[in-house]
DNA sequence: TGTGAAACAACTAATCA
DNA sequence: TGATTAGTTGTTTCACA
């Protein structure tokens, strides 16, 4: 892991179907070196993968959300992972600091799905509370710069 | 922007990397036919882009918080995009429902990273006040499921 | 680790159904 | 809009430095 790589992480950030030799001209080396070094990042679990970026709205999943979760005593972070991965809606689970145990993002097509996919979550055995913050508009959404 | 459009576009969140070839066979296209529709979703817009998805500790981006931002008056969606937008640390900013005006999503180095990036936050002229949520763990991230 | 060469596979434009 | 064909480009394995 040395500044090549992370010049190859911040290329294909940027760009996840750039060529190796594109990638290569980039950083200064040739197609099937990038291929061993990506190949590397990916087994060494650096690089996750490469996914598209989607706009929410043109999928109908305009709608999102941000829902503090208080539970019911003590639960592991792990029952609180496991808990809420089953729904679709979820896009991201955090454990916090402060009074809420964990911060739930949802996106959902509607107002009414959103309504759904709260029920469900509050569904979960062990959540006690929630606190929605719905968000208006999304200002920026990006990867953080490598 | 049919079924098979949205096939497409879950076999891309899924690996961007695939080829069209993977991809038609995944769908029932050919490549050309496959290729022809892709671009067309990127031209729409439908489809950003690719990215790779990295582990943010690797890079070194270990500590992330959730930031309720409370502005002085009536600040207009567009000038809080254009005052938080410059900070590298900035990774997602809504404007919400609720007593804040906007949540930030910030993913820095370590917590003296996260603290100068918050003073950062703190000094753009309309913000008011902050209340941080410091992010312990990260459960889950993943792209909504197309 | 890097490079260059070579076999193989994929991309992409043009054409036709 | 999809398939097919064919020329070009990219990928990936290998031997070698």
């Amino acid at each position: 892991m040395d500044t090549l790589d992370q010049r190859i992480i911040s290329q294909l950030v940027t760009d996840a179907r750039a060529s190796y030799a594109e990638i290569g001209h980039a950083v200064g080396l040739s197609a099937p070196a990038v291929k061993r070094r990506v190949d590397k990042l990916l087994d060494m679990g650096i690089l996750r993968g490469f996914t598209a970026v989607v706009d929410p709205e043109a999928l109908g999943w305009g709608t999102e959300a941000f829902v503090e979760v208080h539970c019911h005593g003590n639960v592991p972070t792990q029952r609180i992972r496991e808990g809420v991965e089953p729904l679709p809606e979820v896009v991201g689970a955090y454990t916090v600091s402060g009074p809420a145990d964990a911060i739930v993002h949802l996106r959902a097509a509607d107002i009414h799905h959103l309504e759904t996919a709260l029920e469900r979550l509050r569904g979960v055995e062990f959540i006690n509370r929630t606190v929605s913050t719905v968000v208006l508009s999304r200002l920026l959404d990006r990867p953080p710069q490598a």
